[in-house]
DNA sequence: GTTAAATTTTAGCACAGCCTAAATTGCATA
DNA sequence: TATGCAATTTAGGCTGTGCTAAAATTTAAC
């Protein structure tokens, strides 16, 4: 079974049912049309096209979800995405907000030859700079266990931070800015209406709900 | 006067054009189809488009001439093209036969900052790995003076080679195990009919005239 | 359980970039 | 100067991916 040759529409219709995937099994045409930024007939016509291919399966009316194949694909993509923010962010300085919309472009144009030589060149790495897992070169997804929402912390804990849920550059830059990063110690203090407070390298900050439930974290043990 | 934003087709041809230009003042439809790997009538087509958006003049049946702006993109595509190559080789492990066809996916993907970022990674190199001019960030051709074809020279002529007019991966990879590459010092023994006597590296070969052609050499002095 | 709202699909169209076949133009040579 | 060949353009079509408007279906609310 030779893999087929997917235009960078294709593919990101592939990447994009996987990340909704993760979230909710079944992918309503609703929401990919939101993620992707068309309309909800060109996703049906999409569909119809990935589906004649085998890369996912659909039941009209009820949504869509990955064939095997699909999902190897959507893998790949994902991990010349991830790869590439941490090259980005590593070896040519870029800044956590900008390394997602470079690798958006990138990651359906480089070669298997440059993925293995920017991986090699890292060390393999298993997360990018938002702490997302990266693939590995036969497509596992490292597991990430025990992750916590921050919002879920209790007085007094102290965690590290692990994982970043967005993409948006806004929200990156103020996180950034107060080294709410991956990687970093925090201790929980507190939470009331307005948000939670979290204390990170000597300073306290009040952080809304809206971006605390962002913020994934994990257990102090090992970094 | 804004830049306005180009398709990949399109930036290819006024690269194409650029590059035809600098042998031929007017390019003709034949040549670019044939470089570009479409039908004359496709490029009929896009020209149209082109001179219509004032990047390409064309007199029809005549040929075509890239305006000022046409060029200044060509120059930056070819900016993006030669970085890249030159980045591909010395920081990614790439070997010379294969940094062509990856640039040639790259150079329409990367933003200015990826330019800059390996521009600057690299001390703002002149020359790529097959000794092409890199334009520089305002768009100038570093000059390149006093090349002398290979073929033009004279016994016991010692020289160095400067650059290999060829993309072609089989050419490449013999001259590179030839270590006939930009900056390597040669001398130039005869020629005959079936072609010229080089000697380079304690070693001396023949060079078909087909392959010495595309190799230009420079003075001894500087490197 | 009926009906209104939301979602999804169908139908039909547009635009980019390529193609082939045929018509046109320019050039070289007799 | 005429004529035939090569280069170019025009005409018309195809494919991929998007769009809007309207029809069909599902879900939710009363």
């Amino acid at each position: 079974m030779k893999k087929p040759v997917l235009s960078e529409s294709q593919e990101d219709y592939l990447k994009e049912i996987f990340k909704l995937q993760e979230i909710n099994d079944h992918v309503s045409m609703q929401d990919l049309a939101r993620e992707l930024n068309v309309r909800p007939p060109s996703v049906t016509g999409m569909i119809k096209k990935l589906c004649a291919m085998d890369l996912v399966e659909h039941e009209p009316y009820k949504g869509v979800s990955l064939t095997v194949t699909g999902e190897k694909i959507a893998l790949e993509v994902l991990r010349h995405h991830r790869l590439l923010e941490l090259y980005l962010a590593r070896h040519l300085n870029y800044s956590w907000d900008e390394i997602h919309e470079e690798a958006e472009r990138l990651e359906h144009v480089i070669s298997e030859k440059f993925e293995a030589a920017i991986s090699e060149l890292m060390d393999d790495p298993t997360h990018d700079p938002h702490g997302d897992p990266i693939p590995s070169v036969d497509l596992e997804i490292p597991d990430t266990p025990n992750l916590t929402p921050a919002i879920a912390l209790k007085k007094g804990d102290a965690m590290h931070i692990s994982r970043v849920m967005t993409q948006d550059k806004d929200i990156l830059n103020l996180l950034s800015r107060l080294e709410l990063i991956p990687g970093q110690p925090i201790v929980y203090s507190g939470s009331d209406a307005a948000g939670i407070r979290l204390k990170v390298a000597d300073n306290q900050y009040l952080i809304p709900h809206a971006i605390a439930k962002l913020i994934w974290c994990k257990e102090q043990e090992a970094n």
